[in-house]
DNA sequence: GCCGTTTTCGGCCCGACTGTTTTCAGTCG
């Protein structure tokens, strides 16, 4: 768990340095951080077992980063990022959340204003002077109170990647004792929202003492918020709460029901129960003082003349009315659906893994087919490939697809890309080019101030090309980061069912683009999706999960998802 | 600050876009 900590401190380095005009140094500790983030092991237990020999071994770690990552290990801080940190007193992690605002426009900021906050900045946005620093002007000014308002929509909310790895320590460790009989996660995260508030977690048990304990002495425990012998609530380290319930194993159903929600679907569910003149709570479904279910969830819904919802549904989108006509919801797509990933990058562009590693990752996942997806030629930091590139990693492809086939193996590598949208709708890439391939991927990766006709339009014309078969994270936002683009989904949708082109829901905690109302609408008038990873390691491939949680939350059913097809239905797809 | 089919200093993914300027700095991917 301390790597993460550990590449955000010697990211957070970087950013400092970068203040400072030092060159090259912050490439140093940024390259330090994101290979420490890819590590299997935690950089401690490799001090433990190998001392400073192992951290120097890191890629990217030399004696003088190794120097910092010890120290912290050992005391818990870094003394260079606290004199940096001296020389410019700002609140960089939260002033460079902000769209737009880099390094270099902070010390402006700090420098010319005093500004060393958010609150700062947007007083000094509001009275116009920042407009009035030099290099800084009106648009930027506008620009950065825009963003400001836009990451306080979601203060207090965290995105579900941030939260989910966390909360199962949490649940791996609780579900540990033995005491423990049943443990689920409950709330958004269990409808696998996109942002949580924070971790519920309920537990059925009988003796209670030991769990809190257990509970409250988490590792990254910042504070215990209260411990009672039902519900004790704590502050991670990470800096979201996460709340413990304990029923006993009767409630269990009915107490995980009420915890799940939506508030509104549970407004619904309880009326129902008072029209059939029950009561239901936490405690159970009772008939005037005779319990009547609460073990499992599946009696609730039951006993109230409704089939089990899945958690995601359960937002009152329609879902209560479904399940009290029958419908049991068993075809709503799964995670074990999936066949493959058709948006995989590689060490041939930005991804971390090569070729061979990532398709090796993707087959012990289980799939049957696997797609790789490299950019093309316009995104250079991405080393994007051009035409002939692209034929030299066919070679490569076919080659491990021949010894697949030697070995008697089904499994399958496709070869597809992922083209840049350029700003007026054309593509990176030749259509000779793209047509060697077996399907093409295109996507925005630059000019996202556009107004929403031109926006539109771009998109549209690459949806209209002849080649195109996916566009990926169609809208271009970033979770509690950038809004999503100047589009008229409308358009975009009415072009999808012309064109027959497929929309990616994309799986990167950052992105999950499309959104759930977004899907719901794509199912509704039989839009076909793609739920992909977009990996660039192959610790990314396990991403579909979160891609899989959007597309329930947007009702998709394993039909609407083109990945649970076989390779030889999908490439008939994508050839029609 | 790290790295080296360059042994010990010189190079370090780079182009588009935006908003500031009036030729370029900062940010993003």
């Amino acid at each position: 768990m301390k790597n993460k900590e550990l590449a955000e401190k010697l990211n957070r380095v970087a950013e400092y340095l970068e203040m400072g005009d030092v060159d090259y140094k912050p490439f140093a500790y940024r390259r330090a951080a994101s290979s420490i983030l890819e590590l299997e092991e935690s950089v401690e237990e490799i001090y433990d077992k190998e001392g400073r020999k192992g951290l120097e071994e890191i890629s990217g770690v030399g004696k003088n980063i190794a120097d910092k990552l010890e120290e912290y290990i050992l005391t818990g801080e870094i003394e260079h990022l606290k004199t940096l940190r001296e020389k410019f007193p700002v609140d960089l992690k939260n002033m460079l959340r902000v769209e737009g605002l880099g390094p270099k426009s902070v010390k402006k900021l700090y420098e010319n204003l005093g500004v060393e906050n958010l609150e700062d900045l947007k007083i000094a946005a509001s009275e116009g002077r920042v407009a009035e620093v030099e290099g800084l002007g009106e648009k930027t000014e506008k620009n950065i109170l825009e963003a400001i308002e836009f990451l306080k929509k979601d203060e207090g909310k965290w995105a579900l990647g941030e939260v989910l790895p966390v909360a199962r320590e949490i649940y791996k460790r609780l579900k540990s004792l033995k005491e423990v009989k049943r443990i689920s996660f409950a709330g958004s995260l269990r409808r696998k929202k996109e942002l949580v508030g924070d971790v519920d977690l309920l537990v059925s048990a009988s003796k209670t003492e030991k769990i809190m304990k257990s509970f409250t002495s988490f590792p990254n425990v910042e504070k215990v918020l209260g411990e009672g012998e039902t519900k004790s609530s704590i502050r991670l380290r990470e800096g979201f709460d996460a709340d413990l319930r304990i029923v006993g194993e009767k409630s269990f159903g009915s107490a995980l029901q009420y915890f799940t929600g939506s508030k509104n679907h549970n407004i619904k569910i309880r009326k129902i129960a008072k029209s059939k003149g029950l009561k239901l709570n936490e405690y159970g479904l009772f008939d005037k003082k005779k319990k009547i279910a609460g073990r499992t969830e599946k009696e609730v819904y039951s006993k109230l003349g409704l089939t089990l919802i899945p958690p995601e549904l359960r937002e009152d989108r329609g879902e209560v009315e479904k399940a009290q006509k029958g419908e049991d919801f068993s075809d709503l797509c799964k995670l074990e659906d999936l066949k493959g990933d058709l948006h995989i990058h590689t060490d041939w562009t930005g991804g971390a893994n090569s070729l061979k590693e990532m398709v090796s990752a993707a087959r012990e996942r289980g799939y049957a087919w696997v797609g790789i997806a490299d950019h093309t030629e316009f995104l250079r930091i991405e080393n994007g490939l051009s035409e002939k590139e692209l034929s030299k990693q066919r070679k490569e492809i076919e080659k491990l697809n021949s010894k697949f086939e030697a070995q008697n193996s089904d499994f399958y590598v496709m070869q597809g890309c992922e083209a840049n949208i350029l700003r007026d709708g054309s593509l990176d890439i030749s259509d000779k080019g793209l047509k060697k391939l077996d399907y093409v991927i295109a996507g925005m990766h630059s000019g996202f101030k556009m107004g929403r006709i031109e926006m539109t339009e771009r998109l549209i014309k690459a949806m209209r090309h002849p080649e195109v078969d996916i566009i990926s994270h169609p809208t271009g936002r970033l979770i509690k980061k950038r809004d999503s683009l100047n589009l008229d989904m409308e358009k975009i949708f009415k072009v999808a069912e012309e064109e027959n082109v497929f929309l990616e829901i994309n799986s990167s905690p950052a992105r999950l683009d499309l959104k759930d109302a977004d899907i719901k609408k794509c199912v509704e008038r039989g839009i076909k999706l793609a739920i992909n990873s977009d990996s660039h390691h192959l610790n990314q491939l396990e991403n579909v999960e979160f891609g899989v949680g959007q597309a329930r939350r947007g009702w998709a059913k394993s039909t609407d998802i083109i990945n649970t097809l076989s390779k030889e239905d999908f490439l008939s797809l994508i050839n029609n």
